[in-house]
DNA sequence: GTCTATAGAAGGATAGAC
DNA sequence: GTCTATCCTTCTATAGAC
């Protein structure tokens, strides 16, 4: 009898793929793209080193896949914050970028991979790709507040566009590697001077009120 | 009599060293890293494909001079319109950031290349390195315009990253290949509705003043 | 005569077409 | 999914410097 796909292998392979998924995910968060090693993924998701060659065409395929699986949650939680915080519209977009920069200071390691660290053209590829994504969704958030009259008239999309480099650019200092630890933990309340400072510049390069 | 090197044969490796670089830079300034082939740059600049390994150890080392040559002459441009250009430090600031996106849109297929075009982690690294020498010329700009009392109190090096992020990540679309030719001409005469925007932006995050 | 630099083509990997 | 084509890299023979 021919082989055919049963529904079962399909599930199996699925969860293999998932295992791996799950396992590259965890190497990055740990110590980012460059160190990781798709033996050590292989071991810790139980299948062989070739099998993941089933599953993904090269490691840079891998390594894209996660990057965008990574990015989309902190794509999501930006959305999130922009829905679900209350007050006008420049309210929700400090809060948002707020949160952006906090999340990327608390899990520094895998917020430099995703922002800054060195790998090949296939996750920069993602990266400009998911610059643009936060950015729309920045560019909402602005549209809404020039109608609701707490921000003024301007370009929302160039603005939006901004907003992205002035955040993602003041981050890869602090999350580099070279000089993580140099780092003071980040404080809470609103009130680590470092975000404050990033917010400062993004609020007043929006409004054009000194704070 | 063995062989040792002579001023003469020195003088004509750094000759043929030299071709090397003002062809690929050519090359790149044409049509962007990805698209520039080693035996197209051998060709050009009339020596075998297998030199440019006599004198580079592989195209991303080759590719990583010609970043730093080229990303270096506009931060020399950058610290020359921060020097030479009249008015206050906020003035001059801004004449520098509007100097270089101009000069970024008047040579957009470089420009893409030195600021988002997806290459190698060697070309990434560099481009990291050179941000920060952008911020560096900023701060120190920032600096003088607090003492001269045009630029409110702030924390000079963080807003300097902050302009770096801002102004770049509003160049890469408008850049972009896939973009490019649906930009209308650089206008002149400190009249560019996209550079203005930009400079809006960065001089209102700057003084927190309405513009 | 000995050693180096260059040319040019083979090898090997990868991307793109069908 | 396979096959072709392209392109980076390495290798070897040769020309030429000392």
């Amino acid at each position: 009898m021919a082989y055919r796909e049963t529904e079962k292998m399909r599930q199996r392979k699925a969860e293999a793929r998932q295992r791996i998924v799950t396992c590259a995910y965890q190497c990055v968060a740990e110590s980012g793209f460059r160190s990781a090693r798709i033996t050590t993924i292989a071991v810790s998701a139980g299948v062989a080193t070739g099998t993941i060659y089933r599953h993904f065409e090269s490691k840079e395929d891998l390594f894209a896949e996660i990057f965008r699986l990574a990015t989309q949650r902190e794509v999501d939680k930006v959305a999130q914050a922009l829905t679900t915080t209350g007050g006008n519209a420049a309210n929700r977009l400090e809060a948002a970028l707020r949160q952006f920069a906090e999340r990327a200071l608390r899990g520094p390691v895998m917020a430099w991979s995703l922002i800054a660290e060195p790998v090949d053209p296939k996750v920069e590829e993602e990266r400009l790709a998911y610059r643009k994504a936060y950015a729309r969704l920045f560019e909402q958030a602005i549209d809404e507040g020039m109608n609701e009259g707490c921000i003024p008239e301007q370009d929302a999309r160039q603005t939006s566009t901004c907003l992205v480099g002035a955040i993602a650019e003041s981050l890869v200092g602090p999350l580099s590697p070279t000089q993580a630890g140099d780092q003071p933990d980040l404080k809470d309340d609103n009130n680590d001077p470092l975000v404050n400072a990033i917010l400062r510049f993004c609020m007043q390069g929006l409004t054009g009120t000194r704070r």
